[in-house]
DNA sequence: TTTTTAGATTAGAATTATTCTTGATGATAG
DNA sequence: CTATCATCAAGAATAATTCTAATCTAAAAA
């Protein structure tokens, strides 16, 4: 997991402006290390810059995902979600209560680096069932 | 891999009215066993049934995911892809062209039925990389 | 066969997530 | 300082999907 200084060296190395919406966003995710959406980093940050715009929110967490320091999780049929804990992990989604949680297993991924002439850079991994809450509700 | 007639009997027996633009549909993604979104089923449709709407290509589509004989693919970030290969097997984004293909891996994938007292359901497993054809014209 | 009716269909408006456009702003090199 | 160039804000535009309300139809009942 990489730390907020180290980030913010290596985006200005690449000739990133550091602004400070950028900043803002960037410190929110790597502080809040759950699943976020556009719309809820907006939400978040609009208290204190109340004058931040979705734009720039979509803009950074595009910047950020291609800078490898979150990762589009798109689990969900309707939208995105960031997370910034980008190591191999896969995600859960109930489909009673619509809750998505990581799920802390050591699958054997072992994708290989190339299949069929293709290069694998990234694999997501996406289960889908009943969460424990909801099982205990429905009894079953 | 289901048979046309298995399947509507199986939906009759649910209690679904089987109606022209739903069989329509149906045996368009059985026949067609390749990658579709709503609007390609839906201009694929609409010549022979020109007053076919999206309401119903979606709605059916829905219909057809909660049945199981259909699969939807969230490989790509802003739209469903709808897929009749419902056997479970990777699918690859090239994130240069944006081509989307099956692979067909034999990972080992044996995704127990119960996680952190999750019941798991259904998987899904996307590849992201660079395909064979975008890798020879960079010469990568 | 005709009637009935629950459920399905259509057309288009509405919604939601995301991207684009334009003019303003601000950081930084010279 | 000032020119340059990337970034920002605001809101319009777009694209995918869902909703609404009036109409239609498949199939059960008469």
């Amino acid at each position: 997991m990489m730390e907020e200084k180290e980030i913010i060296q290596r985006l200005k190395a690449k000739g990133y402006v550091l602004s400070m919406p950028r900043v803002a966003i960037l410190r929110y995710v790597l502080s809040h290390r759950t699943h976020h959406t556009a719309e809820s980093i907006f939400k978040a940050l609009k208290e204190d810059y109340p004058n931040i715009s979705m734009a720039t929110v979509y803009n950074t967490l595009k910047l950020l995902t291609r800078e490898g320091v979150v990762q589009q999780i798109m689990i969900d049929e309707n939208k995105v979600i960031y997370d910034s804990n980008t190591y191999l992990h896969p995600h859960f989604k109930c489909r009673v209560c619509g809750k998505i949680e990581d799920v802390n297993l050591p699958f054997n991924f072992q994708v290989p680096e190339e299949v069929d002439g293709k290069r694998i850079e990234d694999v997501h991994v996406y289960l889908y069932g009943i969460c424990e809450d909801c099982r205990k509700k429905l009894g079953i």
